[in-house]
DNA sequence: ACGGATTTGTTCGTATGTATA
DNA sequence: CTATACATACGAACAAATCCG
């Protein structure tokens, strides 16, 4: 039973499908899908491949499984885009439906200072690749933005306008970012920062500092963002753990 | 091939086998495990049975797993007690080492407004029971909660002194809380409650929203949190979703 | 550079357990 | 009690990624 040229596994198109049936409207919040075994026959796949399918739906909070009766799909919308996805800033811009753009400030190899060695996991004498600059959303600076990036894994070619660091590091760098653990933190008003993304002493600034790993657990990225608060906020869904 | 009286399954047992193992020190953080088909031979069960319990494992960050090369313990600490993970306030300032306390500004039923009808998805004319109070951490005041409960949820007598709003609906009003959504914001000052959590105009309030829903996706408890954003920050831990 | 060995990923079929209506 | 539906479990096969000689 060979899968052919098919690149996605069967329960990725699965998902796809189920996904698509919702947006289409086929499926209708909090409608009780066909039995696993039923729905399994009808999709031409087999019930693991289904449940494999059901899982990671249930997972992203699309449909929800209730043992001895069925599966449904969610009533609630799905909260996506919460900040526990991690998404480079041009798709948080790009998902409000504005235009992301870019202003390099300043861009070259410092000298780190003492936490940019501890957080970056750095080398003796290694020096970071340090980016400021300002994103703007339909033209108006919105965030203001500080990377850091190890010189190791920073190629030679200086970084281009309008360009993601996401993506800059996946293309030039040859990493992948994997992950990332971000501290959410406030400000109520920066000297410098404020001024350059136009917001009075009234308005704070909700600052995320994240620290990028590769696939390989190594810090690849260090970065300070500035969110302007009136433009932007951040949503997380929270899970019940302990019983 | 029957389970006998085994009220745990296999896949949950061999989670807690390996938990054991890393705690005990047999197994040490990035240390390889042996092969899926050696591994699920040695302890007696289906290479499936170990998949799902090695699949729970890394999805809590216990364990990664790379295609082609094994299953590795995680180096890096799991990541506890982020922002995702729902616990109560009382749970988050005990959790900093400090005394958790309480002082109630405001406890009754009230007349909704539209926003708390939306979000509780109140019936006609019923009433919302609103608290207002100032949690103190080591007896100063830190946070400065409203909570909203729906009227047909709360028990006849008021709420006490020192309780948590979780463990007081969970005794008392029957409900389990199971998630919440979160958004997160700012200000950077506010006439009322900056003067009762004694903190100047200069630092701003870290706002958090939430609607917490039960077991049957029902909202149960709407409340706004205004933390100092001097003592308190959050952090997530961002997955990378999308390839 | 190539090929085989190893290891995880995906998929199938089937059987039995357990919760719910 | 019985039927239905999801949960758990086993075994087997092949695919895809990686590693090593």
């Amino acid at each position: 039973m060979s899968l052919g040229g098919l690149q996605r596994s069967r329960y990725l198109l699965i998902i796809d499908k189920i996904k698509q049936d919702i947006e289409s409207g086929y499926l209708q919040p909090g409608e009780k899908l066909p039995s696993e075994n039923k729905l399994a026959k009808k999709l031409g796949v087999s019930r693991t491949t289904l449940r494999e399918a059901l899982r990671i739906l249930e997972e992203e909070g699309v449909v929800v499984r209730r043992h001895g009766i069925g599966t449904f799909i969610n009533k609630k919308p799905v909260f996506y885009n919460g900040i526990e996805e991690l998404t480079s800033i041009t798709e948080m811009i790009e998902k409000e439906g504005k235009v992301a753009g870019n202003r390099i400030l300043f861009s070259d190899f410092v000298t780190p200072i003492a936490q940019d060695k501890d957080v970056l996991n750095l080398k003796d004498d290694e020096l970071v690749f340090l980016v400021k600059r300002v994103r703007t959303a339909d033209g108006s600076p919105v965030i203001y933005c500080i990377d850091k990036i190890p010189a190791h894994i920073v190629p030679d070619d200086a970084i281009q306008d309008n360009e993601s660091i996401f993506d800059f590091l996946e293309k030039e760098g040859d990493v992948t970012i994997n992950y990332a653990t971000a501290v959410i933190e406030t400000i109520g008003y920066h000297e410098e920062i404020s001024k350059i993304l136009d917001c009075d002493q009234e308005s704070p600034l909700l600052i995320l500092k994240q620290t990028h790993f590769d696939m390989n657990d190594q810090p690849v990225l260090y970065s300070i963002n500035f969110f302007r608060a009136d433009q932007f906020s951040f949503s997380v869904f929270r899970k019940r753990v302990n019983f």
